[in-house]
DNA sequence: CGAGCTATGTATAAGTA
DNA sequence: TTACTTATACATAGCTC
């Protein structure tokens, strides 16, 4: 019923829908990665996105 | 000879050398899905790393 | 430290609802 | 959209050089 998986190109998604799923998806991942990082190396990480439309997200690992 | 891999808790590897392992390999695979985060989704992004010895790496979008 | 290798864990492209 | 499912692409832990 699901999971056709494809691989995809890096190239800009032309299709508006189909790339604010991804980058829902994409961001999630990537902070999540970046918070690992962080915490598995003991390094320090800061990570900034702003999104097509301007909205913005951060994440920045902290040992205070 | 290789290929058993386990899975592994999030927090700081005691091992150095492999803490080092680790950051390299991650590390290389963040910056990878930074970039295409910013190519698929058109939007900005800006990551900056600093290892646990102060080394830095960094990466910004650009769509000057 | 970096460069393969390979088994496995994880992220995620498409579909469905 | 927003969530959930699932097949599959991709990332990577553990080894070996």
């Amino acid at each position: 019923m699901a999971g056709k998986r494809e691989r995809i190109a890096i190239r800009r998604i032309d299709n508006l829908a189909a790339r604010q799923v991804t980058f829902s998806k994409r961001r999630r991942g990537l902070f999540k990665k970046a918070e690992e990082l962080s915490i598995l190396c003991d390094a320090e990480v800061g990570l900034v996105v702003f999104s097509a439309t301007g909205k913005l997200f951060n994440f920045a690992s902290s040992r205070t």
